[in-house]
DNA sequence: TCCGGATTAGTCC
DNA sequence: GGACTAATCCGGA
């Protein structure tokens, strides 16, 4: 487990056995900032130099979330979807699909902040809605 | 064009 | 079983 300073915030990755299971945002540092096996990733991608991750992740979720998660990783990079698009794709309603987005355990590393209300943003749950933006402005930016 | 209600499907308590 | 959603559609003003 580590903590990678991104700006003015902290994002803390837990890794258990040589797997991501958990990842969040804070305004302090959770863990050492010093070490971690992924973290020279997601610093990179944190400086736009990075466009995906290869990084296990293991999630501890049901399976429609995911489902639901495996089709929010497939959207590329720098681009967004609507919950409706997801929804089509799986046969289920946007709602459903918001749901399970929230429960999302790894932000960023699944890309949630890539998955767009289809009028607007939508909403962001791990930290704040300003950091889907700041996401979502890195990625255009490259 | 903008706002509000009905609808929707899955999860948590 | 009931009450929540990181939503969307549609009709009325």
């Amino acid at each position: 487990m580590f903590s990678v300073f991104w700006e003015d915030i902290y994002f803390n990755v837990l890794v258990e056995n040589g797997a991501v299971v958990r990842a969040f945002f804070s305004k302090k540092p959770a863990f050492s900032t010093e070490d971690g096996e992924f973290r020279e990733q997601i610093e990179e991608y944190f400086n736009g130099k990075r466009v995906e991750f290869n990084i296990p992740v293991r999630l501890k979720v049901s399976p429609f979330t995911e489902k639901v998660l495996a089709e929010v990783s497939k959207i590329p990079y720098g681009r967004t979807a609507a919950y409706s698009e997801i929804a089509k794709k799986l046969n289920t309603s946007p709602r459903a699909v918001g749901q399970a987005v929230k429960r999302n355990p790894v932000p960023v590393i699944i890309p949630c902040h890539r998955v767009v209300a289809k009028g607007g943003l939508g909403g962001y749950s791990a930290f704040d809605i300003k950091i889907k933006e700041r996401l979502l402005k890195l990625e255009k930016s490259i």
